[in-house]
DNA sequence: ATTCTGACGTGGG
DNA sequence: CCCCACGCCAGAA
């Protein structure tokens, strides 16, 4: 079961972003040591359509942009996703994105 | 087997 | 701040 293939590690690492919190495909990959590969990311999120348990919608590019929003069911169900948590999103564009990102890689130093 | 794409990131101007 | 070009590597055709 639990094969660590890439999929599986970004799935792991998107279940781990806390409600009402935001992330980047960079942080993501590099978390996994996959720096540089941050497509690989979004590209594994592909299949994470399905998966409740992967907050995609938590997951932007680096701008703290709605990238993916495209490739949800509904046109703008990300967003409204994200409002859901109180994230607010004006133009596809998260507000205080500095302030609501949260790195991976803080799981790590664990203080 | 090859070729292209892709929900990104970084560097340079 | 913005825009352009390159790199990255796994999956799909």
């Amino acid at each position: 079961m639990g094969e660590p293939g890439f999929f599986q590690q970004v799935y792991e690492v998107a279940k781990l972003i806390p409600y009402g919190r935001v992330t980047s495909y960079g942080a993501i990959a590099r978390y996994l040591g996959a720096a540089g590969s941050a497509r690989m990311v979004g590209w594994a999120m592909n299949g994470s359509h399905g998966m409740e348990d992967v907050p995609a919608h938590r997951v932007v590019n680096r701008k703290g942009l709605l990238t993916g929003k495209h490739h949800f069911k509904g046109t703008n169900l990300m967003q409204q996703l994200l409002e859901s948590e109180g994230v607010e999103v004006v133009d596809n564009q998260i507000q205080d994105f500095e302030r609501l990102f949260w790195d991976p890689n803080s799981l790590r130093e664990a203080t």
